[in-house]
DNA sequence: TTTGATCTGTAAGCTACCTCACAGATTAAA
DNA sequence: TTTAATCTGTGAGGTAGCTTACAGATCAAA
């Protein structure tokens, strides 16, 4: 198979596809690379088309009309983002601005409404991502309502562990840069309120900072103030050697 | 057909089905009532089944570490609900909840399966759902990032008029009762805050409160205040009669 | 290496909101 | 109709977290 399409194969909505229907998808698709704060789209834009990542990092934000930045998710290479196009949907409701250097395939949205109609596992697929999504921002809202920003911040240290921890001698190594500013964003609270409360888990020996990037040393101990049930990958002792945990790649 | 069975074809998801295929989701799926108060599921039930709401209203809500209600979803008849057991899941995360006398008809996960294989068009009835509702929540959760109590009770205000609302006279009748406590469990805050709130709108003639249902006064006008766009049939004036407004609907 | 830009740390002051406490109003049950 | 249960209204007191303001650190570009 064309060696510039082996990305279609890679993502779980596309591997089951015939060669045909994959070159069909190439056919009508285009790759674009987006540099550091380009921005892919934008709200009023009208979404007739679907994104896959390709490489980077890509976040989707909304901007209140105070003009604060609402983070609502982080996308991750092999995931597909932009897919309200599917539902033959209207205009884009947030900004979607590359975090790294990215590359992009744009699907129109028509050519994914075909295969869903020909293909039952891509609809299910589809249906799957969609559900899964809607899990995570459900219980991103749970998260959010009556509870402290405290709690907040550590509930989402230990999302991002999920996703992007690390095993070390230290503890669970979290390999993403967000600055407080971005971490506030995400749990609607202001930078310096997070500065506070980063300082004060390190202060509690909680957590550790280096260049910039959280370690957690006892990821058991803060879950159990918030009531969070953390994954069997995160509760193993930090013995392993530095393998990245499974992350939640959904598309 | 069976006049029994009248609700599936009432249902978008299945109005499009044969016969045959109807007759065969009837014959694996069963009816049960389900007075103020009862619980259709709880959490750590392994979810096997789909709901589908015949008539009744069903909440569905979380409840928090500290006890507190956080609720999730209303739903109305004619909608899915539980619908997580489509993907396979394993143990459900709320509780639903009959908030009126409720009949509500339960369907084995494997029978909706089964016919997204067979037909497109439910298929994708259901990814629209997923869609939907997870962009229903996306946006509840954008009005609870940055906002003040007072926005968010506005801004749930404006959705239930959405949803609930019918022209009279006076403004926008919401015809649907919750306590102020359950308003609180909405949007995150406290019984006592509501109350509060509720009389300053009230002072302020924004709205009005007769026999403990909200009559928006000021549709438009609370509207502007937090950058609220207001569906077309909201806009209209209030000089028409009785009639409900379309409700949101979904499945 | 210098410069500008963007981050991080800290602190004082203020206010929205939570908590607790109680009283009166409505609704449901007996 | 009486009684019990659940809602609604109000107020005092405390505090988490926002705002504003500034200084030093770190990073990217030239």
């Amino acid at each position: 198979m064309d060696k510039n399409f082996w990305y279609l194969k890679n993502c779980d909505l596309f591997e089951r596809l015939s060669q045909d229907q994959i070159a069909q998808v190439e056919r009508n698709s285009s790759v674009r690379q987006f540099g550091r704060g380009n921005l892919v789209y934008l709200p009023t834009e009208s979404s007739d088309s679907v994104f896959l990542l390709l490489s980077g990092r890509i976040k989707l934000y909304h901007i209140t009309s105070e003009g604060k930045q609402a983070l609502l998710a982080l996308i991750e290479p092999g995931e597909l983002f932009g897919e309200l196009a599917i539902l033959g949907g209207g205009e884009r409701e947030e900004y979607a601005e590359a975090m790294l250097k990215s590359t992009i395939l744009r699907i129109p949205g028509p050519i994914i409404q075909e295969l869903m109609q020909q293909h039952a596992t891509v609809s299910l697929g589809v249906t799957k991502l969609m559900g899964l999504r809607r899990q995570r921002v459900e219980q991103r809202l749970k998260s959010l309502l009556f509870r402290s920003n405290r709690d907040r911040l550590t509930h989402l240290l230990l999302e991002l562990a999920e996703k992007y921890g690390r095993f070390t001698s230290e503890g669970v190594f979290i390999d993403i840069k967000l600055s407080h500013q971005e971490l506030a964003s995400i749990i609607g609270s202001t930078r310096e309120t997070v500065t506070v409360l980063l300082g004060e888990l390190q202060d509690e020996r909680c957590i550790d900072i280096q260049k910039r990037h959280v370690i957690l040393r006892k990821a058991q101990h803060l879950a159990n103030s918030i009531d969070f049930k953390l994954t069997p990958a995160l509760r193993s002792k930090p013995d392993q050697s530095g393998e990245y945990l499974l992350r939640g790649a959904e598309a």
